[in-house]
DNA sequence: CTGAATCCAATAGGATACTG
DNA sequence: CAGTATCCTATTGGATTCAG
């Protein structure tokens, strides 16, 4: 398959609603700019709660696309961080932001 | 901007909310692979129903990515057709597609 | 053929407070 | 610091029926 022309894929569907749910997109963009911990998360994504910024990060965590890693310090530390797939999404998600960002500059 | 790791974009979130809303991805492969009239994206779309068809292609209309054309024969056609920005939106997901499928094939 | 109208159930998201 | 729990409202989507 070159294109989305091809002969439909419904895991297109899943994805897009995966990366359609609010703030899921900033988060991806926060992973990608090197957040890592649960604060910086917080303090990269403006006007993210709590609550949705926890959720989105098991989604994407169940979705195998960020890495959860609980560091044993005092006290311990929690990091997020892209895995493949995850920075492959990222890397795929790069043109729809291009597009975004020209019709927005109109 | 280059890639989606630079200054956030909030035009941004709001292009996955509105192509990761239900069906949506599929009208515009529909449109893609050339689908002009209601009839025709119902059926390529399995299992959208008319509500829903007919509120995407609203959306998409408001949004400028998709022309509604009305045709005075009789009786009368509509004619639903990419616009420049929408077309520009389905290249713009073609990574998306591609990675979407990498994920399915394994 | 191309929708619009209505009704209902499920889900998503915001606000707030609380915890180990 | 890194979440969880609760409550409440708004939005979404599905099913069905009706209409120009």
């Amino acid at each position: 398959m070159d294109s989305i022309h091809d002969d439909t894929c419904p895991r297109f569907e899943d994805t897009l609603e995966l990366v359609g749910r609010r703030w899921t997109g900033s988060v991806l963009q926060a992973a990608g700019r090197g957040a890592r911990r649960f604060g910086e998360y917080r303090a990269m994504i403006d006007g993210i709660s709590d609550r949705l910024l926890s959720q989105r990060l098991k989604e994407l965590e169940a979705a195998g696309l960020i890495e959860r890693t609980v560091i044993p310090s005092t006290p311990v530390q929690i990091r997020y961080q892209l895995a493949p797939d995850g920075r492959a999404l990222v890397d795929a998600l790069v043109p729809l932001a291009q597009w975004s960002m020209r019709r927005s500059s109109t």
